[in-house]
DNA sequence: AATACAGTTTATAATGGTTCTAAACAACTG
DNA sequence: CAGTTGTTTAGAACCATTATAAACTGTATT
């Protein structure tokens, strides 16, 4: 249904596994950013059967790599996800390692005026860090 | 000499090992950034002695909380650290996973907008990732 | 519908950066 | 110099992530 034509036409074959990941990402009013660790618990919360851990971080992966998912930034041991895909920025809240979205109005267009010979630009993020 | 007066006032013992790690890191014309592995080569070439990996780590990161050395934010297995202590932000080669400083002038004032209760902004940072 | 093939899932092991441990050692104070 | 506290160290432990390889599933073909 919903996300069957999404997986099948960037080449991923929609398995149930994928599918029900799908429906935790991406099933939702508000994007949201997550850790693998807060991700397989959401998965242990909404979904039935088991899904391995190894499957979550493939799917991730290859959710990554066709733009479904972007990863942040971060100095942390983690790695942090996000399902929202538009170019943003964020907050990171040092204290309990929560991000906060920054919309592009509030941060104001960034103009990097240096060039580095071949090399294109892929992406511009900004990091916020927050402190008491 | 040089170093032992920056340690003693933050309230660091100024060792054998520390100084050392201080040549290795401070006394260049330019600043640099590093991995705890790109570190511990460095000093295995410049150093006499053995320094052990624990020390390495637990200097790092002392010197970092002293605010003499910076983390950046980059997504990759391993920290990345810069002598380079001044705001400013930096090109992020994803091929071959090294920093390239970027003035602030490249870059222009960044003002955030938006305000998080009851917190204040510890850093922002910028990370311009780069491809072919 | 049965078959074959390539793509996926899975439990488990392996990897590797980082942190912990606790014993030996070195810097400071009086 | 002696006592105390901070530091170094090798090695073990930790833990997020990746690799392995066997079982399984989706899909195209007949």
């Amino acid at each position: 249904m919903k996300y069957i034509d999404k997986l099948r036409n960037s080449g991923l074959r929609p398995t149930k596994q994928r599918l029900q990941i799908c429906e935790v990402l991406f099933n939702t009013q508000k994007t949201f950013h997550f850790t693998i660790n807060e991700l397989e618990q959401k998965i242990k919360n909404k979904v039935e059967n088991k899904i391995s851990l190894a499957t979550i971080y493939n799917t991730v992966h290859a959710f990554e790599k066709k733009g479904y998912l972007k990863q942040i930034p971060v100095n942390s041991n983690q790695t942090y996800f996000d399902t929202n895909i538009t170019d943003h920025h964020h907050f990171y809240n040092l204290k309990d390692g929560k991000l906060i979205d920054l919309e592009n109005s509030d941060v104001g267009p960034i103009n990097i005026k240096r060039k580095i010979d071949g090399k294109k630009i892929k992406s511009i993020e900004v990091l916020v860090k927050l402190e008491d």
